[in-house]
DNA sequence: CCTGAGCGG
């Protein structure tokens, strides 16, 4: 299970984001990915915590929230691995959350 | 490659 953080600052770390979820519980792993073409943070980011019921409290926390002056949106992440074979199917929108 | 889309190796 993991976590899409969405609309962050381009100055946030990795660390920035294990601080604020562990609040929540404890963060197993965070994800920053950047983009392949200029080296830079794409604004986005994945957390992954051992509890889901933690992470069903930071989302519900941290989505929405304002954080390093950007509203962040947090939701639960697809699954990485969307090839023939795995999950089966399931590309629908995982968009929700309309405020 | 210096920026604003939302989902990574």
């Amino acid at each position: 299970m993991s976590i899409y953080v969405g609309n962050l600052s381009y100055d946030v770390t990795r660390e920035d984001l294990e601080s604020v979820f562990n609040e929540y519980g404890r963060v197993n792993r965070v994800s920053l990915p950047m983009d392949r073409e200029a080296d830079r943070p794409r604004g986005f980011a994945f957390v992954e915590m051992a509890a889901k019921d933690d992470e069903a409290k930071a989302i519900e926390a941290l989505n929405g929230a304002e954080w390093m002056g950007r509203v962040m949106k947090v939701n639960e992440a697809r699954p990485r691995t969307a090839a023939a074979g795995g999950s089966g199917g399931g590309g629908g929108n995982y968009r929700r959350n309309s405020f």
